[in-house]
DNA sequence: ATCAGTATTGATACATGGTGTCAATACTAT
DNA sequence: ATAGTATTGACACCATGTATCAATACTGAT
């Protein structure tokens, strides 16, 4: 009911891209690439850091609109915290929730989606046609508990 | 399960204020009244419009401080969209989810809360220790489902 | 392989939402 | 009434993100 997530390769996420229209460029490339490099929630400044300044930097506007396309096509996921603050997630197609690390941004990725029952309560009860739902949990991962005490 | 909310009274909130600590001042009773104005949920930025010029102005920052003051003394909650813009809803003590129209922002707020099965099984298959969770419901309400057909 | 058409880029400026500073003000307990 | 301190508001600043638009580069057709 919860995993790690398996990465999708550059391959696998370029035919991707391609099967939506979307033209392989190699700004995207690199993008790409350094999003494979992240298995932790990254925030799109935290690209625009690493990649926007060298020799081929890239264009703060080309980060953005790149992480919203990789977000369309089911390669990463845009979750939002509490305070507001979004950060990316890689891999994520389909319905599923996360469990972060508040410390250290280890993410639990599950599928098991209590709202099933409660949507169809709600939708009966309020008249109400249910869209969307965020459902996102937060705490502290086992191994910073440890180097807390 | 679920409820309209009920609301405090200028007063109560005032209370409320002095019971934590907070002075009451001038500015403080123009925002209250203009947070008890609102039944829908409302951005900081439409309050700083409202209240932030005339004669008896009331800044940026102060606004902005004491919409923070009144969430924290439970007055009001701050809830943050899937697009991670945050929104203020009046009067939410306690453990509250919420259904927010993505039209007219209509709220319905329940107490209903799925996640605590969820949350056992979670922590005990991932050891987190788990502090915090979002969830909220967007959807479309009984009346802008009319309106639109 | 070339070409034309168009998606994409990146520089720049701008927009939005929010925070830090700090002297002046005003609340509150005494 | 006064002292002490929380609060205010002006201002500058920051962070995050978006609109514009000429220049570039990918792609499919030829």
């Amino acid at each position: 009911m919860h995993s790690q997530e398996t990465h999708l390769t550059e391959i696998e996420i370029e035919d991707r891209l391609k099967q939506h229209g979307y033209r392989l460029t190699a700004p995207r490339s690199v993008i790409v690439e350094a999003v494979l490099r992240h298995n932790r929630p990254f925030t799109a400044e935290q690209l625009v850091a690493e990649l926007g300044d060298g020799p081929d930097a890239i264009g703060r506007a080309t980060v953005y609109r790149t992480l919203e396309v990789l977000a369309s096509v089911d390669v990463l996921t845009r979750i939002v915290s509490p305070d507001g603050h979004p950060s990316y997630i890689s891999g994520a197609p389909g319905h599923r929730h996360h469990l972060l690390c508040e410390e250290c941004g280890t993410t639990v990725t599950f599928t098991a989606c209590p709202m099933n029952d409660l949507i169809d309560t709600l939708a009966t009860d309020t008249h109400f046609l249910i869209k969307d739902h965020t459902l996102e949990v937060f705490g502290i991962c086992p191994s910073c508990q440890e180097s807390r005490s």
